[in-house]
DNA sequence: TCATTAGTTCATAATTTGCAGAACTAAAAA
DNA sequence: TTTTTAGTTCTGCAAATTATGAACTAATGA
């Protein structure tokens, strides 16, 4: 698996902001490869050996990703190896995760103006605000994809 | 600093949430406690007692709260004691900050589609199409803010 | 002037994490 | 049947993270 510096450089870059969002770092830099190469799909060995990480994090980088959906593979007849590669579809449920993390906030927000009791209500006004506006985004949210679907065209 | 139950439930499940954004564990729990606890503005060792942490893990956690702008604090004359509190600003932020990773993701993303060559163009179609979701979103944004500032009245 | 308060800093201890290496397994190939 | 392939699982270590406690500081108060 030969790369490119940039492309080398890249996958580091896409490893630390995969890092930043809760993975460990050798899986995060199979994602980075998986998306950066030029070759769509690659085997385990080829993970293994261009990334200079062992069989044993290989196997459970990908068991992970398998197992969170970030990827899947294809084999073929004869062949016994599998192939791995990003699943396509993850996009839309990369940005969907995003969408839930602020979902989920925004639900300790309100959990948060039930069990505290402030006297006074001036420092509630702020964050009922945030909840209203997230609220409204998730809302919102599916009309403004449905307008980029149209838009698109 | 008394916590009912659920106060002190909420506060670990703030915590927990923020410890997945990145924050240590203590300075989590200072977020939680800050957000939930009945008064708004809390002394050093109030903070300290109430959540068990000691001393040198309070003052990490507050200063470095502090420089990121999570949390401000005020003074009463005649009283050398710090009352810490969280920046209401602090909400717009945080969103700001959940896009902008979203806008650096982009960022990645559209330089993957540079530095790799793949010979079937049929794999950037979807990443293409992501990219591009981004950027509709990035770019509609303020207006879904001025919206809601509207139907807030 | 001495004691107290409100923190800070430092050395160190306790986890936690992340990975490597070796031994293992199950299926296919020779 | 034996060997090879394509991984998996287990043990243990090294490094990083996180928190503690004790000693310190700087300002206020008695």
């Amino acid at each position: 698996m030969a790369l490119s510096e940039k492309q080398r450089e890249l996958i580091e870059e896409i490893g630390i902001y995969h890092e930043n969002n809760g993975f460990q770092p050798a899986v995060a830099r199979v994602m980075g490869l998986l998306l950066v190469s030029d070759k769509p799909e690659l085997t385990f060995d080829e993970i293994s050996e261009t990334l200079n990480i062992s069989k044993s994090a290989t196997s459970n980088a990908l068991n992970m990703l398998l197992n969170t959906g970030h990827i899947d593979y294809t084999t073929f007849s004869g062949d016994r190896k599998r192939y791995f590669r990003i699943r396509s579809s993850n996009w839309r449920e990369l940005f969907n995760k995003k969408m839930e993390d602020l979902s989920g906030l925004n639900n300790l927000l309100k959990r948060v103006l039930e069990v505290r009791k402030r006297e006074n209500p001036e420092y509630d006004v702020k964050l009922k605000d945030f909840i209203g506006f997230l609220d409204y985004l998730k809302q919102q949210l599916p009309e403004l994809i449905e307008n980029w679907r149209k838009e698109k065209e």
